[in-house]
DNA sequence: TTCGGTGCAAAAGATTTGCATATGT
DNA sequence: ACATATGCAAATCTTTTGCACCGAA
C-alpha cells in the first residue's frame, strides 16, 4: 500500500477522535492522493466507484469534509461554484485557465507581505485568503492567437 | 428619479440590443445602486419586493445578469456560496470579515504589480483575478481578545 | 454488543428553465 | 402585430440529512 504516511495520519486522527478505520476512508484517501490535482468529490466518486461500483456519493462527500478536518486535504472555491479539494500546504495562489481549466500553483513573497502592511492598515487580523489569476494559459492563449 | 447616469446606461444598452426597457429593470437597477455595497439577488429580490410586491425572484436574477452583461455592474463569488453584485469598478480587493460579514474593499499598486510579474512568470495571459483577504476586522478582533 | 459508518433516497438551498401570459416597440 | 419579458412552478445542480441496516472495536 502506497501513501504510508497518510495512511497513518488518517488512522491517528481516526484512533484520537473515536472514529472508525473503514475500507471506505482509506479508498477516497487513496483516490484523493493519488489524483494529485485539485479534484472535486464528484471527481473522486467517479473514480473510486470504477473498482468499488458499491461506494456512495455520501460517503465521498463525508470523507473529504473528514479529511479536511484531518488536516489532510484543504478545501478550494474556485469561480464555478464546485468545491475541490488539494493536499494541505501552505503559501501559495491559484493561476487558473478559464479555457482548458488547467489550474497552475504559484508563490510569491511580496504579495504577501503586501498582505501583511494591508491588513495593517485596515486593522484586519487575516486568518486566510484567496488569491487567485483568471486567464489564458501559455497553450491556450497561442490557440486564442492563431484563430 | 436619481441614478440618472445609470439609468441611462441601461437604456443605450437596451436599445443597443433589441431589448425592452420595462419597470422591473429600472427597479432592480435602483435598488442595486440604492444598496451600495456587495448584494445578493436574494437581498435585491427582498428589497423590490417590499415596494413592488409582485416582481418575481426570476426577473431579480435575470435582470442582475443583464446589468453584469451592460457593464453596470460585476459578480462576485465570496466563500459562502451565494453570488454577489458590486457596482462594476476596477482594481480593487476584499477583505472580508468571517465574524460581522463586512466586506472592506482596498487597493494595492505593489500587488498588481506582482500579478503581472507572476503572469509573465507562467505565460498566463491574466485577464480578471480574485483576491480576499478573511479574517477578523478590528471591531471583532477587539471582542474577541475581550472574552 | 455497542456506536459510529454506510448507502440509499429524499431534502435542501441557490439558481435556471419551460411555458402561458403580459407588455414594450 | 410581434417579439421579448415576466412570473409562476418545476427542474437543475451540488451538497446535506434522515433513517434503517451494516460493521469495526
Amino acid at each position: 500500500m502506497a501513501h504510508e504516511v497518510e495512511m497513518r495520519a488518517l488512522a491517528e486522527y481516526l484512533g484520537q477522535h473515536n472514529l472508525k478505520h473503514t475500507k471506505q476512508r482509506e479508498l477516497v484517501l487513496a483516490a484523493f492522493l493519488e489524483a494529485r490535482r485539485h479534484v472535486s468529490s464528484e471527481d473522486l466518486y467517479q473514480v473510486v466507484r470504477e473498482k468499488y461500483p458499491n461506494v456512495g456519493y455520501t460517503t465521498v462527500y463525508r470523507t473529504m469534509k473528514l479529511l479536511v478536518e484531518a488536516g489532510l486535504a484543504t478545501e478550494r472555491h474556485f469561480d464555478d461554484g464546485i468545491t475541490r479539494y488539494e493536499i494541505e500546504h501552505e503559501h501559495h495562489d491559484h493561476l487558473v485557465c478559464i479555457k482548458c481549466g488547467k489550474i497552475q500553483e504559484f508563490e510569491c513573497r511580496m504579495i504577501e507581505e503586501s498582505q501583511r502592511e494591508i491588513a495593517a492598515r485596515y486593522g484586519f487580523r487575516i486568518l486566510r485568503h484567496r488569491h487567485e489569476l483568471y486567464g489564458h494559459c501559455t497553450e491556450c492563449s497561442e490557440i486564442a492567437d492563431r484563430a
